[in-house]
DNA sequence: TCAAATTTTTGTCAATCATCAAAATTTGCA
DNA sequence: TGCAAATTTTGATGATTGACAAAAATTTGA
């Protein structure tokens, strides 16, 4: 069953190519993808890309020298096309910033339920292990994925400090990912997704509103 | 640099083979686990994993017939050392249910910042997404890793109703992997880890606490 | 101690893999 | 239009993979 292509992609353009080439690249790239979110990289190998994409083998290395070229080039288009997302997300016009959270908490539970979220980014996270590459892009992105994020808990309790602001960015953002691994694309909790939401929004909400400076740093006896 | 090997498997008695059949089908075991752990399910082969052991190839498919079995047998080994790892948690004596949770969330924050946990497991994660078998052992582990929780909730909360404490457990269970991908071992916010601790106690506590029956439940207007 | 069961070694095999060099094509320019 | 350079396409290569078979070595139990 072959599968629709992922759109979506930010391609960057080919440096002195020719028109055809242009396709090629990208013929390539969604076919990469492709593989990846339909079998995982495992099953991301020049000849499979060149079968489903109707290539030679040797037309692949043409675009891309080593399959670790490849990867990066993959890696780099469809993490392009996240943060050009998440742009959207910061700039909204005069919101409450309680209800931007809300928003942007089921912005990123739904976005996790999808089979390319889900799937890719999984990858990604094994692969991130003995990749330093890998490793780098991605926090990279989750960096910028917690900015918005990390301006809203600035409004709704401005007493905290830079850390604390930005550790509970992080929290919530970890938090929320870790919903994939359960309530992702075709995962057992799928169905709670709805349950889910509301904890989330109640739970992160209170957190942000009710933490006082200091709560949450380091203290004397700490460490016991 | 050859790695320590990582200990705590709980392995599988071979029917009726010599005692000298055990050594090596441990030692395979044992010598896949390290590549699993050092370097992805990627450098995963026979061929290497010959390399380590100090076997020869064809030895290893004696053992295991195909390689799929091998990754089963794999598989079956570690997730058996969690569970019984769970086992012990379970069976504590009269503490405080608040004070058993907070044990429990350090238990589990601490345990994911292990380099075994971290790349194991999201190995597993991506594996899961393309194999049924795997899929299946891990959301069984899971399921199992959440009934200690559970139980401290309905302690804590006993107001709620049964599919309310359950997806209670999951949020929190969920919530604590996903820490996995920015705390986990060599991750960038490992040093946060302290914060994130008190950041979960405070946050979960809280929540399991204050819940009210209903509270999460579907309501008549949702999904406007 | 010996025979049967089990483990280890050795070598082969087809399939798949990434990579590369040469051929074919397209393009820009005279 | 015709040609040279740039670009694309093709086919071949050697390395690695999982799997298997047969023989040699070892262990076990009677």
């Amino acid at each position: 069953m072959p599968s629709q292509f992922v759109p979506d992609m930010k391609f960057n353009l080919r440096d002195g190519g020719y028109a055809r080439g242009q396709e090629g690249y990208e013929l390539i790239l969604r076919s990469a993808l492709d593989l990846m979110i339909e079998r995982g990289y495992r099953a991301l190998s020049f000849g499979r890309i060149a079968e489903i994409s109707g290539m030679k083998v040797g037309h692949i290395s043409y675009y891309f020298p080593t399959k670790e070229e490849l990867a990066r080039e993959l890696l780099d288009v469809v993490i392009n096309s996240y943060q050009a997302e998440f742009e959207k997300v910061i700039h909204q016009p005069g919101i409450a910033p309680e209800q931007r959270l809300e928003d942007l908490i089921v912005l990123i539970l739904e976005d996790i339920t999808t089979k390319k979220t889900t799937h890719f980014f999984m990858e990604l996270w094994a692969l991130s292990n003995h990749d330093q590459f890998v490793s780098d892009r991605v926090h990279e992105l989750y960096c910028r994925a917690r900015q918005p994020l990390h301006s809203i808990i600035a409004e709704i309790n401005p007493a905290l400090g830079l850390i604390e602001r930005e550790t509970l960015a992080l929290f919530i953002s970890a938090s929320m990912e870790g919903m994939t691994v359960f309530a992702g694309y075709e995962k057992p909790f799928r169905n709670r997704m709805p349950m889910i939401e509301r904890i989330a929004i109640k739970s992160f909400v209170q957190l942000v509103r009710d933490m006082k400076p200091g709560d949450i740093l380091e203290t004397a006896d700490s460490g016991r």
